[in-house]
DNA sequence: TTATTTTACGCAAACGTTTGAATGGATTAG
DNA sequence: CTAATCCATTCAAACGTTTGCGTAAAATAA
């Protein structure tokens, strides 16, 4: 009853072969003829051979273990990247250890020192909203424990990054209300200090350019992403002479934010005012008014890239070269419910 | 530059004592003395030793890796889960290989075969939708890898299993809804199939004979948790002659799907109809209308639950016995928003 | 003092796999 | 027919740690 786990020995044993044979017949070695390869293959078969990976790990030395440092797993967008990430991991026989800093930068400094600790052989992080001193990720160069940053990359030079290209998004989003007639265009951008507002603002001043349309300063507002500091922004822009017809909010939270506070204000959505925004998440399904259009930030093709290319700089040693993968973000159109 | 990683030996070296003795000294092993204890740890300290892991799983012939099987990632109350579960895990010095079944059966079949491969040394696993087959998971049994249902659970006898008790939480929707002067109360349940919508209903029933009032089975509906399939339910609830004042949805989508459709067809929420659901998932923070309560299932205390009892298994060995651990749900009124 | 126990450490094997080097036998070249 | 070459396989060490057993020296008991 006591299943012992079969090892290469017992396959050696069970035909007279040498355990050095077994391994290199199971790897396809071409000093093996074809016919011992055979029998060693059926045989590992018939015993229901399973390889052990910790003796193989700790033989090769390495770990086959990817770390991965998100802020929070229960935004949508970090769950799609992650599942993609396990996904492409696990069909190349690496495990993830996961890890969240819940955008609290010490704690991401105490996981970044277990990951290494634990001998990861490559980190895909997205920064804490408030990290400002990346050293302890910049440390593991020492390691040689390459780190590929994600969506929320920091402002440094020698850095491997998979990340959105967000401007062009913005500017869809402008052209596409540009196209409905709408001429006052208001856009409630996130905190100056973030990287993706400053992003969203330059997408969207493109857009009115190449459209020869003058920049008002005063149709862009910053608000900290809460519910409160939505509504305050909302009414700034409600407040002007020059009242938008359509806003382009940071993202789809903010988006239902502003919409449930404009129907309190009397505002018939999507007559008065219209609502375009970013991230294109699963509650737009849920809420009464979503946004017309929302600009999708594809977290599963992010995620991919990712892994595919810290894989790629572990298995081939290249610490030389920086990787930069950007992808396009795209507006996507919400076909009308009802 | 090229930092090689540094062993016991070095240690051993360093101080001219014996692999044996440093590896006894870390562990405050009794037969060693205080004072080379000491001179080995700060030893350790000075050199940055750490634990070589794979060595320690191979030598052990433990993994220290247990697998978790999901449906989906991305779904907020698994995410939360999967959340507690790591970090427990991450401090009892486990690590989780994740995998997502997204809701097929082949494919959970797939990752149950590939934990296995992987030696796991223990399975928490929250069913796939439609899986009626538990084989897969019955057979790790054979290889003494103890299987740990959560929230999911299969209809079967000798199982462990971390669940949430619905039909408190039920009862206590119908409770506070009838505490609001409500007297016809509807239910839009899940598919029959699932214990989710049995234990729903039998705490609505409960509620109701406690109250002394008779339960109108007209009232219950099921539905296939679709937009479309609630909003077929909301219309043959509301061509009842005795027309419901409240609704209490199997979730808090399948209340927003409702909310919706109540309000194109022109009813007040809150004042014709109002609505409660289960789940308390974050997306009513996001919604017009949000259910006025929704039943908690502490998805983290769940997850919590399922690591600390699956841990247990595996490091008491106690195969015999049957965990069945059930947390109750709890009401959870929201307060309103402006 | 001698016998016995206790204390503090070392020796060596073991875990499963990979891999450079060695080996013997068969084949080919000269 | 000998020498060189090649093929298929084996040998043995190595990876880092743990642990049962052995053994000196020190402490205690007689």
């Amino acid at each position: 009853m006591i299943k012992k786990s079969v090892t290469i020995k017992e396959i050696a044993k069970e035909l007279n072969l040498s355990v050095s044979t077994i391994s290199r017949a199971l790897h396809d070695h071409p000093s093996i003829s074809a016919a011992t390869r055979l029998k060693v293959k059926q045989m590992a078969q018939e015993l229901h051979y399973e390889p052990n990976q910790a003796a193989i790990h700790f033989q090769k030395g390495k770990t086959f273990t990817i770390g991965v440092i998100l802020p929070e797993l229960s935004e949508t967008f970090f769950a799609e990247a992650l599942s993609a990430i396990e996904d492409i991991a696990y069909k190349r026989g690496y495990t993830i250890l996961l890890g969240q800093s819940h955008d609290d930068e010490e704690k991401e400094k105490l996981l970044a020192e277990k990951m290494r600790a634990h001998r990861v052989e490559g980190l895909i992080v997205s920064l804490a909203k408030n990290t400002t001193d990346y050293s302890h990720f910049e440390q593991l160069k020492k390691y040689h424990i390459p780190v590929l940053y994600f969506d929320r990359i920091p402002p440094l030079k020698n850095i491997h990054h998979v990340s959105c290209n967000i401007e062009t998004g913005s500017t869809e989003a402008v052209n596409y209300l540009l196209k409905q007639g709408h001429r006052n265009i208001a856009l409630i951008n996130g905190p100056v200090s973030l990287l993706a507002s400053k992003q969203r603002k330059e997408g969207y001043i493109t857009a009115l350019q190449k459209n020869r349309l003058k920049f008002d300063p005063s149709l862009v507002v910053n608000c900290n992403l809460t519910e409160r500091g939505t509504r305050e922004a909302l009414e700034t822009l409600l407040a002007l002479k020059r009242k938008p017809s359509a806003v382009i909010a940071f993202n789809d939270y903010v988006s239902s934010y502003a919409v449930k506070h404009a129907i309190n204000l009397g505002l018939k959505i999507n007559e008065d005012i219209c609502f375009v925004s970013f991230a294109n998440s699963p509650i737009n399904q849920f809420i009464q008014y979503p946004p017309l259009a929302s600009v999708e930030q594809f977290p599963a093709i992010q995620g991919q890239k990712a892994i595919d290319t810290l894989l790629d700089i572990i298995n081939n040693h290249t610490e030389e070269a920086y990787y930069r993968v950007v992808i396009n973000s795209e507006l996507v159109e919400h076909q009308k419910t009802g």
